[in-house]
DNA sequence: CAGGATCGTCGATACGCATCGACGATCACG
DNA sequence: CGTGATCGTCGATGCGTATCGACGATCCTG
């Protein structure tokens, strides 16, 4: 195993130090704080110089040291991202929104501290006396998040997925749950259903505070008295198991007229459970679905399903941060429209559709 | 929406400027650089003024400024970690490494910065100029990987995860995909097979070039031939119409002695295919796979099965990456193994068996 | 008890950038 | 042609920490 070895040629542009603005200064042939000014524009810069400038950055690949920037420029150009306490169950939309996150911020020249959901309130505090971020997102906050009151507390804008109990002074942003759950109750109704089972979140996420499901659960019912279809909303989790006891319990055992079903989470054991009774969405049964668009198309009949969209959170609530970076942006609390997108899983009526 | 309301009197400790080393020492009643010295502990202190040091710290609850240290000591205190492109597939077992590799940085007082593999090999020169990071841990490093050369110029340490063409003066690590394979291989012999069929990875894989499955695939190819048992390999997509067809391929159509069958993903869609068909892994057949150990534990019938343990590269990586931090580690691949947790899915054969 | 060695602490400096005040040059206008 | 005003650039300073050289105090040795 070679290494170090002093013969090897290609090793040509190492243990060169970065260049410094000095370094562009002196090419460009003016002074470092011209550098600076034509690099953020705070001053006025003839186009001359300017040029002069830019093209020595570009000669020598010049990039400003960032931990100079953080001390003397008061930012840092980093977003923090508390991400959740890792779930096999969600874990597809949550790296997308991940990586949402990044790109929205790498956008605008920034880059992402990953912070973990297990480090707890305490990351909040750590990073902003370290002053290693100048904005923090957190991921996934439920109704008594212990992460919110420190949130609060700390000089950092702050962007939180997810609706806390109180969100006095705070910036809130999710889905919209509400108008989710009524696009699919109305997507069942218009499609004649005179009775909708709903297969929920499993127990343990509702224990856990996660506040959308009450939201959504809430905006179904209300949905479904209005257009006098009856909803059953059955807690199972989200297990082959669950799913079976879930169609036992809810399907019409003579095989006649099945109620609508709308499922929240994992839809391919639903679409796999109803596919061994001989039974296919869409043309036994009308079936619909919130989860990612992805999702929605892997599954054998591609299921009419509202996304809860998480690239259009990420970059709505990246939007939102940067806004409070520059200037003041209201406390307030921001639903990002669900949308429902039909496929091939509810059978077609063309009345009451346009 | 009320904001910046002057009279809310819960904004007590805003705006009030971090504590330096400085206000530090003046608190201990000594010089800013004994402060220094007794934080790094690179010079001899008395216990006397250790002890003074340490309470000022802590009354002050003061965290020295991340700029500023990097600044002055050349060192960020900050891991890049760049990940693969959002991938549904295998977004669990990527979340799960991402967060270890947050775990142990945070064990070591670092932090992660996220780096994404779609703003490719610059990511590594901008991170490197502008002083971002120590180190970085690449993901999911393919065959002719575009980064492998940038992490060969740069002047940073470098953990590539997987293993690329030419690895010469790299450090690479990876699941040992080749006793992953005998393992896997050996159980089904054991268990009296005298056929193993393989539901590999998707063609797209391949050709993307992820070089573990040429490594897998030699390996069971050469443990099969050894143990004198025929093995098929077949590389459907990993869809339930996948399944469904390498099912009907591999299967004994007169349900007398079906092969071992050996599946490397998503092994929830051969469990329900195989249920519709009224077979039962454990009683009708036997089947392995190579995947997590919480995926192996949620099916139906727990799986016997290799688990490819992302927590123990990410962990493994990591203290190979601080070795090289402080002093030098060889250039070399390191193989983590795979371990094999026998569950319900393979018929139990007492001969063979210690 | 004198001598040097060791221990513990301090002051000064440098790191690379942003920003402020100052100042020469240019221009418009009377 | 003189006088402000504006424009464009420069020098100097500070951000908070790590580190180097220096130096007084203490210890051990002969």
């Amino acid at each position: 195993m070679r290494i170090d070895d002093p013969g090897d040629a290609a090793v040509p542009a190492r243990r060169r130090p970065a260049p410094t603005s000095k370094d562009v200064a002196r090419v460009a042939g003016v002074s470092q704080s011209t550098v600076s000014y034509v690099m953020s524009g705070k001053r006025p810069i003839s186009e001359a110089t300017r040029r002069l400038v830019l093209d020595a950055i570009a000669e020598l690949t010049y990039e400003p040291h960032a931990g100079a920037r953080a001390l003397a420029g008061h930012r840092t150009k980093v977003v923090g991202l508390m991400m959740p306490l890792h779930d096999a169950e969600s874990a597809g939309g949550l790296m997308e929104f991940a990586e949402e996150i990044a790109i929205q911020a790498r956008r605008r020249d920034h880059d992402v501290l990953m912070l973990t959901a297990d480090e707890g309130p305490s990351a909040l505090a750590r990073v902003q006396r370290r002053a290693m971020c100048d904005a923090v997102v957190i991921m996934q906050v439920i109704t008594d998040d212990p992460r919110v009151a420190t949130a609060r507390e700390v000089d950092l804008p702050v962007i939180l997925i997810g609706v806390p109990a109180d969100r006095d002074g705070l910036h809130c942003i999710d889905v919209d749950f509400e108008s989710a759950a009524e696009l699919l109750v109305d997507e069942l109704a218009d499609a004649s259903a005179r009775e909708i089972a709903v297969l929920g979140w499993a127990q343990e996420w509702d224990d856990a505070g996660a506040n959308f499901i009450p939201r959504f659960r809430a905006s179904a019912a209300a949905r479904a008295a209005a257009r006098g279809v009856a909803l059953r909303w059955v807690g199972a989790p989200h297990t082959r198991g669950g799913v079976e006891a879930f169609l036992d319990a809810v399907l019409d055992p003579d095989g006649g007229a099945h109620p609508g079903l709308l499922t929240v989470q994992s839809p391919h054991h639903v679409g796999a459970a109803l596919q061994q009774r001989g039974l296919l969405p869409g043309r036994d049964l009308d079936l619909v679905s919130l989860c990612t668009d992805a999702e929605a198309e892997r599954q054998p009949v591609p299921l009419t399903a509202v996304s809860t969209q998480p690239r259009c959170v990420s970059a709505e609530a990246m939007a939102w941060l940067f806004d409070l970076l520059d200037g003041d942006a209201p406390a307030e609390l921001r639903l990002v429209p669900a949308r429902l997108t039909r496929r091939a899983s509810v059978r077609p009526i063309k009345e009451n559709r346009p």
